[in-house]
RNA sequence: GGCGCGGUACCCAAGCGGCUAAGGGAGAGGUCUGCAAAACCUCGAUUCGUCGGUUCGAGUCCGACCCGCGCCUCCA
């Protein structure tokens, strides 16, 4: 049984789709005024190991995920810059696919812009104007939360207590009272805008989502995710919107991720804790190391980023890749074990169920640490035959199309004239010239390859 | 003020009513080795922020308190 805890209920839930055997995902995607930081992608992470459990567990899935390419960001900084919106925004756009493949983050089936897609969010609100959901007020259009009663119930929220804490807005937009939202944005001086039936203007920001969700997955979806801070009122207004205008249920399961903090505090610029992808690659960091550190906490939970407990991460993840390559490199003995059959179904088994528990990483890669060192414990006493390890590979495998960690096969070759100096230095080891040997071990050294003697000959690795 | 999250070994982190409190990192000891490095093995909490309570039995439920953090405004 497959079991999430759904941010609507505020409870762990049995996870059973609409239509079996098919996930309708729908994640909010960025808005592209920025290169996103390691926060961002702390929530694609977690909406990555999402999919690809649930594409474990057999599922077909449908995933769409949106790009916000225009909202009040995008519109300040292509104006700051003088350039197009869409020329300002298509850099962000291109950086954001690179990051997504850097981090080995699955793509999503579709992509949808805003910009594209604002003939959709036209006839939504035209519908929730013709419905009374909608007003229009000096050319907006917004929505007016009194007309739907369960606004609140996703961020439990009631709205007295909102009009109580209320205080002076300063939206520069007229609304009836404070927290109607814009669905429509008046056309204003210097600022993109779209002639439309509605009069010229551009969508609000909660009315993108609404409508590209529906658009491509249907009035309801099974599973929508964000981050905490997406609560309210993004995802609050999306329901709004979206059970306005279709009148049924718009999500099943509401997941969402929590933050991540830098140094116990909020990442923020002026804090000079905040970083993108790209700052810690420039420091030489290994990607798939950040992507097993995001992934190795369970996502309700904060995540607190440091350099040591990336470092710490960086040699968890390596007791697996050291695993693999030792069963990769070894020469074994014919035949097989039972014991060690057992003990692949045993991960295998453990690995899912951790999983279906709402994601519990720490029970999975619990069970996959222990296989580990089951296996190691028999390694260490010639106890794996040939097929056995063809078996402990192949699990290992199959756990890594969730985790993504293991190294690439094109890893990249040596140069030869290194290779060269390595099999000199072999040589020099058999004739006991060790002052020779240890000479080029510290020149590759230098040159940041790493030498290692095992019982199966030379190791080489890269230092970073 | 309102809503919410967390406090489990040196660090990270599962467990959420009942077997010896998972797992990883660091550390210590050992195996291997020309040396080194790496790898591997073994060992590390009579105890779960504090104080009360419920229970035959509590990190696990209830209450109070103490710390740390987040959201309530754009935000993953």
């Amino acid at each position: 049984m497959i079991r999430f805890f759904n941010t609507f209920s505020g409870s762990l839930e049995e996870f059973r789709p609409i239509r079996e055997g098919e996930v309708r995902l729908y994640t909010c995607g960025p808005t592209v005024y920025d290169y996103p930081h390691i926060g961002n992608y702390r929530a694609y992470i977690f909406e990555d190991l999402l999919k690809r459990f649930l594409l474990m567990a057999g599922f077909k899935v449908i995933h769409v995920m949106n790009i916000t390419d225009v909202d009040d960001k995008t519109i300040k900084g292509a104006s700051r810059e003088g350039v197009s919106l869409q020329e300002y925004t298509a850099r962000y756009i291109e950086a954001f696919f690179e990051d997504l493949k850097t981090l080995r983050i699955m793509p999503a089936d579709i992509y949808p812009r805003a910009t594209q897609h604002i003939p959709d969010m036209v006839r939504m609100i035209k519908g929730l104007l013709e419905k009374g959901f909608a007003y229009y007020r000096d050319g907006s259009v917004y929505f007016s939360i009194e007309k739907f009663p369960a606004y609140g119930r996703l961020a439990k929220i009631n709205l007295e207590e909102l009009k109580a804490g209320a205080r002076i807005d300063s939206d520069e937009y007229e609304k009836e009272s404070v927290h109607d939202f814009a669905l429509w944005k008046k056309a204003r001086e210097g600022e993109p805008f779209w002639e439309t039936e509605l009069g010229a203007g551009r969508p609000g920001w909660h009315i993108e989502c609404s409508a590209m969700s529906t658009r491509y997955l249907g009035p309801s979806l099974d599973i929508h995710c964000g981050g905490i801070d997406n609560i309210f009122p993004h995802h609050e207004n999306e329901i709004a919107q979206s059970e306005a205008y279709y009148g049924q249920k718009f999500v099943n399961y509401w997941l969402h991720c929590h933050h991540l903090v830098v140094d116990g505090e909020k990442m923020s610029k002026s804090r000079g804790n905040f970083y993108t992808l790209r700052d810690l690659l420039a420091r030489g960091l290994d990607p798939v190391d950040l992507r097993f550190f995001l992934l190795s906490t369970h996502y309700r939970k904060m995540l607190n980023f440091t350099f040591d407990s990336l470092d710490q991460a960086r040699a968890s993840r390596q007791r697996i890749l050291d695993f693999v390559y030792e069963l990769e490199h070894r020469t074994f003995g014919p035949g097989s074990e039972p014991e060690i059959q057992a003990l692949v179904d045993r991960v295998l088994t453990d690995f899912r169920e951790g999983l279906s528990d709402d994601l519990n990483i720490s029970a999975a890669l619990a069970a996959l640490f222990e296989f580990i060192r089951e296996i190691n414990f028999r390694l260490s006493r010639d106890l794996v035959k040939r097929e056995d390890a063809g078996r402990v590979l192949q699990a290992v495998h199959e756990l890594d199309r969730v985790l993504a960690i293991l190294p690439d096969k094109t890893e990249e070759a040596l140069p030869p004239d290194i290779l060269e100096k390595i099999e000199r230095r072999q040589k020099a080891r058999k004739e006991k010239n060790f002052a020779l040997a240890d000479a080029i071990r510290e020149e590759l050294r230098q040159r940041g390859i790493i030498l290692e003697d095992t019982r199966e000959g030379v190791r080489w690795k890269r230092i970073k």
